[in-house]
DNA sequence: AAAAATATACCAACCGTTCTGTATTTTGTC
DNA sequence: GACAAAATACAGAACGGTTGGTATATTTTT
């Protein structure tokens, strides 16, 4: 594979990327990518076998790219609720209100749309949510053992309710984008944050 | 229009609904709608105008069953606070852990689906949820004049924010199927309510 | 018999995929 | 660094199947 097919195969990547997330995974054509691309068919079936091929090759650069946004400046966050809580600004402002995605939230929207129709690619996304959680649930333990949080709480349901709101004010967000949308629930998981502290 | 017309009207909405929530809009075709009520093209254009037309009228379905289901005993509750407790259970409980729809939540499903996609499906959609959204917030209001919660609270913002606590659940509801996942919502937004009391 | 409901047959446009042929790079050899 | 051989990248046509929608004929209900 030449420094010319990478390239390509990097654009096509990328524009399919704003397309699913915009038009979702169904609803975009081989001839949308096409378009965007100013490819032939030919020449996007010399890189991809199938359109699912497409989609888990998107699946990748988007995490490389979620990742980049919502980790900025968070290991060097020695406090780990603090870092929990650097992570859910950056989630929202930056990575839900900088309009990464065109379509709002890629995961959220394929998650949506693929669930009971794909098995195996609904698995590959709802495993990144819970792999966030449990994320989050170490930090909230780590915050136990350096003894900053409240006694008797129960980690695992605190660490899915964040995921959990975020993804619901993707799902707004995204339909009405108005950002008092992120902005408040950034505002309200303060406030819950800090209700859990010592 | 005669008593059999609706019937089979009705029937068409009814599995329409289902496949919408399941499949989603776009990806749902007419065929599979005839292939469920045994009708044929001719039979199902003569009661719709287009596909676009049966989705306007499973809208309304939708939200008749929704309703029925998230304000049962609602109205009869007094205490301002009780009522939108009771509310966001059965909306989590009753609503999402009940399965009233095979694919998730229609709405939240359609929401994601159609924004970017049809302005006006997903205009009908969102407001939706807006209305939602307001009517807890006439009940916080209520709730204040009758001196039951803190000073200086954001309804707005605490009304949004009840509705995308609950969206979030049904993202990951729907994905994953573990009750957990409502049960946990349901205990975190009912710590949450108790915080706003006086 | 009139009206309503449904079936049949068909359309052009589009779907994802595969095929063959042809440029265009990249690579090994000198 | 020049040059041919090999590998890669791309174009474009064609495939069988499906899409939403329509016009007309037939059946069923009233």
């Amino acid at each position: 594979m030449g420094a010319k097919g990478i390239k390509t195969r990097q654009q096509v990547v990328k524009t399919a990327l704003q397309l699913f997330s915009v038009k979702g995974y169904f609803n975009t054509s081989i001839n949308d990518i096409l378009e965007s691309t100013r490819l032939t068919k030919g020449g996007l079936y010399g890189h991809f076998r199938s359109k699912e091929d497409i989609w888990y090759a998107v699946y990748e650069e988007a995490v490389r790219i979620w990742r980049g946004i919502v980790f900025k400046g968070v290991r060097k966050t020695v406090d780990p609720l603090k870092r929990i809580e650097k992570t859910v600004e950056n989630a929202l402002r930056d990575y839900l209100g900088g309009n990464v995605f065109e379509g709002g939230c890629f995961f959220v929207n394929m998650l949506v749309e693929l669930s009971g129709q794909s098995a195996s690619m609904s698995k590959q996304v709802l495993e990144g949510f819970v792999g966030f959680s449990k994320l989050l649930n170490t930090w909230l333990e780590e915050a136990d053992r350096k003894g900053l949080v409240k006694k008797g709480l129960d980690f695992k349901e605190i660490a899915d309710f964040l995921v959990i709101a975020i993804n619901g004010a993707v799902t707004l967000y995204s339909a009405g984008r108005d950002p008092a949308t992120w902005k408040q629930t950034v505002s309200q998981l303060k406030f819950f944050i800090h209700q859990l502290k010592k």
